[in-house]
DNA sequence: GATCGTTTAAAACAAACGTTTTATTCGAAA
DNA sequence: TTTCGAATAAAACGTTTGTTTTAAACGATC
């Protein structure tokens, strides 16, 4: 039997099924939630038995936090390498700022089954976990990145408190997880008056739009502090 | 026995379970999810018996629904009357837009028991649902609201095409319920370097944001469709 | 070729869930 | 007082869930 002591010593034993349990899981957590996928549906459609995630993983939250790991891990990775290729440009513009945040998940989420956009959705998932323990183990991976992206801010627009970057970071997360998310449901609510967008606009649709809202200029009480 | 086709008599005979019921469902199921709140939890919570929510409701979905509608009716029925105040006065100010759009929000969650912002946390938990006629339900109620801003917002910002204000109003949505949902986590993603705001920062911050991502010119493919 | 650790297979377990059924209580109308 | 329908209470039902246990198959090492 394998206990949880020895996981490190078995993720480098490359194992197929343990990898096919990782990419059904991925997708259909990210489909249909953490709740609504049972250990059944997951091991039936990775051709494997029922106990093979409690044994590759020991438990079903284990393999919650596995899938995470291997999908936020590269994606934060890419985010801070494209913010060292900005700072050595010397160069500040905040559009380059927001693609550096957005791009490594929609390349990330293309790589994946064709543009279904895993990463919000797992993200979204995860912060709304009914065990919080889900939601903390995604968060320990966001310090680095959310202090890189307020410094890079603060520098490219002046007068900008900490507090307010931090702030607009956030909005920024928020509408690029909810858009790519729900992007879909615009024909529902529209009544068929929008034109569903293609990724690429809604990529630079997002850009202009939070571009803007990042660079904003503002007098409030909160910036001073 | 009742119904399901007596709901609209029942209606008219207030019952007090009925709306402990409503109450404590709405309570739980924003700050834990749908799944995560079994009908004894909430029935135990109100002080009523198990079978009171299958009697009352007819079924668990059946509640949610409930609990879906009566926060969602007037928070929308605010935006629209908010929204032609704003006509009325003739001028256009995009950050007008923005709290016609937020402070319905804002206030309905501060009647409710002390600022937990069930509203965006319910809707979130709604498009996300696992069953598909959850998030339909809610869908449904959002048409008018849509058009309506839309439409004001194409009046406000010359050159912006419906298009792109739908976008552009998806965009909004998700920056205001994120950081409504989460932004209590900034604590932990900044590591204590950010000071976590009140909500009347907190509004005043997303304001600003928004009305500049609204406003935001662009020359782009998609707007000339 | 036998042996031992790793992996897969199949079955069973206990717990929790939504729902249904059956009894009981209560209050107003006849 | 009697009666009848609405509301509450208590218990049980059938499913599904994650997990555990037991057995079998595989594969490299000695």
């Amino acid at each position: 039997m394998l206990i949880s002591g020895m996981a490190t010593l078995v993720d480098e034993i490359p194992s197929d099924t343990k990898e096919r349990l990782l990419d059904v899981a991925e997708r259909l957590f990210a489909e249909h939630g953490f709740d609504a996928v049972s250990l059944r549906a997951i091991t039936a459609e990775a051709g494997a038995n029922l106990a093979a995630v409690n044994y590759h993983f020991g438990s079903k939250e284990a393999l919650i936090g596995a899938v995470v790991a291997r999908l936020v891990e590269p994606v934060n990775r890419k985010r801070l390498e494209l913010l060292d290729a900005i700072k050595n440009d010397g160069q500040c513009d905040v559009r380059e700022i927001v693609m550096a945040f957005l791009d490594p998940v929609l390349e990330a989420s293309a790589r994946g089954a064709g543009g279904d956009n895993r990463f919000f959705k797992l993200m979204s998932r995860c912060m709304a976990a009914r065990d919080e323990r889900v939601s903390k183990l995604v968060m320990r991976q966001f310090p680095e990145v959310v202090a890189r992206f307020v410094e890079i801010i603060c520098e490219c627009c002046p007068g900008l408190s900490s507090n307010t970057a931090h702030l607009r970071l956030l909005f920024m997360a928020g509408a690029m997880a909810h858009s790519l998310f729900h992007h879909d449901k615009l024909a529902i609510v529209s009544q068929g008056r929008c034109t569903l967008p293609t990724f690429e606009v809604l990529r630079e649709e997002m850009v202009i739009f939070l571009a803007a809202g990042l660079a904003a200029q503002e007098v409030g009480e909160y910036q001073q502090r």
